[in-house]
Order: C-alpha cells, then sequence, then structure tokens
RNA sequence: GCGGGUAUAGUUUAGUGGCAGAAUGUAUCCUUCCCAAGGAUGAGAUGCGGGUCCGAUUCCCGCUACCCGCACCA
C-alpha cells in the first residue's frame, strides 16, 4: 500500500461532501474551509465525544460558550496586543527579532554624528521610515552584529474589526485568537455561581482566528479554526500534578479517535518557543502524512492571566478556599485541542487503501462512534417492489432508532459498498428475499467484507 | 511574507492559436439473487481580469487559489 497523501485526502473530502475550499465561486479564499454534510457530522461527532468526554462525565469542569468579540482591553491585557503589533527587524544571521523603533531610536543617540550627516527623513514609527533609518545608516544586529536586519516585519497575527458603525480607535476589538480569555474573564462568575472546589475547570468549543502569515496543509492551518479548550485552575503547589495528568488524557482522547499509540509524539517545548503567558509547554504532535506536527498543546498558564486581568479590571479575581485559609489566585493548566487538525488527523488514520477482488479499493476505516454515517440500507433489487417496500420500513424504523442511516438503491450492490466504505459507513443493511421469508437481512462489514444474517431487533439493539 | 511550480467537468486527466476529448462519478429509464456487471438517454469543464490577435483554453501581463521549499505559527 502506497502512503496516503494530503491530495488523496482533499479529493476524496471534496468528491464526497466532508470539506470544500472557502468561498470557492469566487476563486476561494486562502486559509478558509467549509464543511459538507458528511465533515459537519463528522466534526461533529468528535466534539461532542469531548464534550461529553471532559464536560458531561465529569463533575469538576464546567461549560461554557463565550463570546469571539471581546472588550478590546482584554487583549491588551493578556499581551495578545503588545506581543503581536509592534514593528520588528528579523536577522537573517541569527533569527533574532528586535522592535524596529525602540532599535532605530537607541541607535540615532549612539551615532549621533553619522545620522546627523546622513540624509534621513524626519522621524517616524512607520515601518518604511524605520526601513529608510535601517538602511541608510547600515544597522547591524544587536546579537550578532551581521548587517542582515530585513526590512521591518508586523507580526500583528489578529483580525481587527471595530464594534458599532463609528470606527475609531475606542471601537477597535479583535476577532479572539484563542478562545482561553472568554473563560478566564468569566472566572469569578462561575465562582460566584457555583461556588467549585479546586482544583476545577472551565472548557469551552468554539472559533479563534489567526491572520496566519501562511495558511498550508489543508485543513491543518487555517485562518478560522476551531478549539477544545480547558483551563483548569488548581493550587499553584499541584500545578505539575495536575499537567500530566491532562497530558496523558490528551493521549487517550486521540485513542479514543482511532489514532495509531506509535503516531502520537508528546514533546516538551523549550523556553524558546513558548508561548508568552506559558512557563511550561509540551505539544502533543501527530505523525501527518506531511510529517510529525502538532496536534495539541498543554500549557502551564501560571497566574498570568488572571492576574493580569484582576490588575487591569480593579476586580478581585481570587480564590478563597473554604477551609478559611489565606486567599490566592489560582494557577492554570490549560489542555488546548485543535477540532480542525483532529478531524485532519483523523481521516488520514482512517484513509486505507486495500484490494477486493483484485481491484483497488478507498475505505476509510472510521471508529464506529464518530462515522458519520452508522449504516446504509438497500433493497438487493430497486425493480423488485416488494423488497423496496420492505425495505423501505426497515430504513424507517433503523433512521428513527439510529439517526445518522442513510438510504441507497443506486446501481448494483457492489456499487453501494463502495460508496459506502468511501465514506466510512460501518455497515451495509441489505433487504433481499429471504427477508421477506424470515425478517432477517444481510449485514455486511465495512473492513472485512464478510457478510452475515442479523435481525432487525439486532441492528435496533 | 520570499522563491519555485500548477490551474481543463464533482474527481482523475488528454489536447489545441480556429467546434475541448476521455475515464470515472452523477441523473432518468431498462436490466441485475450479493462486492464499482451490462444497455439506452441526459446534464456537466478551460479559476478571475486585462493585453496581443481576424480569432486565445492555448501566447503575454496582473490577480486569486492550491502544491513544494524557506520563514512564520501567541
Amino acid at each position: 500500500m502506497s502512503e496516503v497523501t494530503l491530495e488523496d485526502i482533499a479529493s476524496l473530502a471534496k468528491r464526497r461532501g466532508f470539506l470544500y475550499q472557502g468561498s470557492e465561486i469566487y476563486g476561494g479564499l486562502a486559509g478558509t474551509y467549509d464543511w459538507g454534510p458528511l465533515g459537519v457530522q463528522l466534526k461533529r461527532n468528535i466534539t461532542n465525544l469531548w464534550w461529553k468526554t471532559f464536560v458531561e462525565d465529569r463533575d469538576d469542569v464546567f461549560g461554557l460558550d463565550t463570546a469571539i468579540l471581546m472588550n478590546q482591553k482584554v487583549w491588551q491585557t493578556s499581551g495578545h496586543v503588545s506581543g503581536f503589533n509592534d514593528p520588528l527587524f528579523e536577522c537573517g544571521n541569527c533569527r533574532n527579532r528586535f522592535r524596529a523603533d525602540h532599535l532605530v531610536e537607541t541607535w540615532v543617540e549612539k551615532h549621533a554624528k553619522e545620522v546627523k550627516a546622513a540624509d534621513l527623513p524626519k522621524y517616524e514609527q512607520s515601518p518604511a521610515t524605520l526601513n529608510v533609518y535601517k538602511n541608510t545608516l547600515n544597522m547591524t544586529c544587536p546579537t550578532c552584529g551581521k548587517q542582515e536586519l530585513s526590512d521591518v516585519k508586523q507580526f500583528n497575527m489578529m483580525f481587527k474589526t471595530h464594534v458599532g458603525a463609528v470606527e475609531d480607535e475606542t471601537s477597535v476589538s479583535y476577532l479572539r485568537p484563542e478562545t482561553a480569555q472568554g473563560m478566564f474573564v468569566n472566572f469569578k462568575n462561575v465562582v460566584d455561581s457555583f461556588y467549585p472546589d479546586l482544583p476545577f475547570g472551565l472548557a469551552q468549543i468554539g472559533k479563534a482566528f489567526r491572520n496566519e502569515i501562511a495558511p498550508r496543509d489543508f485543513i491543518f492551518r487555517l485562518r478560522e479554526l476551531e478549539q477544545m479548550e480547558i483551563e483548569f485552575f488548581v493550587h499553584p503547589e499541584n500545578w505539575r500534578e495536575s499537567f500530566d495528568i491532562w497530558l496523558e488524557r490528551q493521549r487517550q482522547f486521540l485513542m479514543n479517535l482511532g489514532l495509531p499509540e506509535s503516531k502520537i509524539h508528546q514533546v516538551e517545548i523549550g523556553p524558546e518557543d513558548r508561548a508568552h503567558y506559558s512557563k511550561h509547554s509540551v505539544d502533543t504532535e501527530f505523525d501527518f502524512p506531511f510529517g510529525q506536527k502538532e496536534l495539541y498543546g498543554c500549557a502551564y498558564r501560571t497566574d498570568y492571566d488572571l492576574s493580569k486581568h484582576q490588575e487591569a479590571s480593579g476586580k478581585n479575581l481570587e480564590y478563597r478556599p473554604k477551609d478559611g485559609s489565606a486567599p490566592f489566585i489560582p494557577h492554570v493548566i490549560e489542555p488546548t485541542f485543535g477540532v480542525d487538525r483532529t478531524v485532519l488527523a483523523v481521516i488520514a488514520t482512517a484513509y486505507t487503501v486495500d484490494t477486493v477482488n483484485g481491484e483497488d479499493r478507498i475505505v476509510l476505516k472510521l471508529p464506529e462512534h464518530i462515522a458519520p454515517v452508522k449504516m446504509c440500507i438497500s433493497p438487493l433489487l430497486k425493480n423488485k417492489p416488494e423488497l423496496v417496500a420492505t425495505a423501505r420500513e426497515i430504513y424507517a424504523t433503523l433512521k428513527k432508532k439510529h439517526g445518522a442511516v442513510m438510504w441507497d438503491d443506486n446501481g448494483n450492490i457492489g456499487k453501494r459498498y463502495r460508496r459506502q466504505d468511501e465514506i466510512g459507513t460501518p455497515k451495509c443493511v441489505v433487504i433481499d428475499f429471504q427477508t421477506l421469508e424470515d425478517g432477517t437481512v444481510t449485514v455486511r462489514d465495512r473492513d472485512t467484507t464478510e457478510q452475515h444474517r442479523a435481525t432487525i431487533d439486532e441492528l435496533l439493539g
């Protein structure tokens, strides 16, 4: 069996109604995809499993669904505005980055004579002016000394927008780049409503937006993405224990989706590569067709966010232990799960090419509990009214029970099997002449292609 | 964002400065007692915008999207 490529997966996804290029009839929009009927069902099965596992089945995690648009002060406080809106020079040699305005200003102070001699425009913090200063003054990298500083790069990765019809500085807001802040700003609300014991968590599933420089690899890097995130609040002394537990839960969740353990790798992230809020990070990576890449992240956000918000908002965000001991700001363990990446990993894992009767067959070996269609009902022959009528009845019965049941009487039975194989339907149920005699049906298994007879009651169970 | 490549039907693809062809899928009908059988009929394509030309899907330019490197990825 040859390696499955991302293009094979994208082609199948489109052909069978899982995913389409966003805004396709207008030439597309980079980094956006639209979920088709089967794709949204598969995705929803996965997010539902997550919600059940981490919210419904637990009594220490509370669900939320917070607004995508938030007061701009949230993003100033969280560090997302200042950390990512600044003009930067990047050194082509050592790859370090520097605040362009700061670098130019200190350079001007230190090299007053050259500056006076040079023909420079009036100083201002525009990228064009900063570039002119850098080039005219032959500025070098403060770290390695090479004269390889790039022109100004703006790493403002948040989508900026305006709330209300008037576009001025006070109306600025951003599409959230992470769902986390919605949970931090509601920490006090949930504590006041439910007075939970520590440790406890907040969870939500929702869209986040990142103005990626280069969206890439089908739905792996999107500008509009979906996250399943938990902010788990702990006593600072216990962070490590919780961290390791959540890491293991992330691995277990992937294995519940049928991913092989051998393709899951948990990798500690060095201080250089960590997010600005994180004191310890471990990525859960997966062997995608295009390489080993990040699927999930787990970060120890300390009390960074709650402390910042307490300071900026003036609201007390401390946790008050019920034993009367001193209030404190809890620390946070944040396991975050990318929805789109999970779907991609699941499809990549399930995508199989094998041989049936000497012919290649594409089959999505999805675990039954997340398959978008659970079973397909067919009359053996569609020109035999008695078969069709009985099949229709059985279809109605099974659909009422299971919901995700499909009817197919197109072509011959082999074609229907192949079509269902491609969308990962675990069982095909065929109503044949024996059904008319004893009520049993043929059930064909997706993975083995083997058939056996079963009663309707067995299928209802 | 930089460099390179690609763009023809839902999918996979052929071809051409002068009517765009196939396979497969798909629709309707016939046929069919179990793994893409067969027959008939039908719908369906040159990414978008400009230029050259009598005429552009083909040549040129721009844009967009996708793919491959690099960089980026809170």
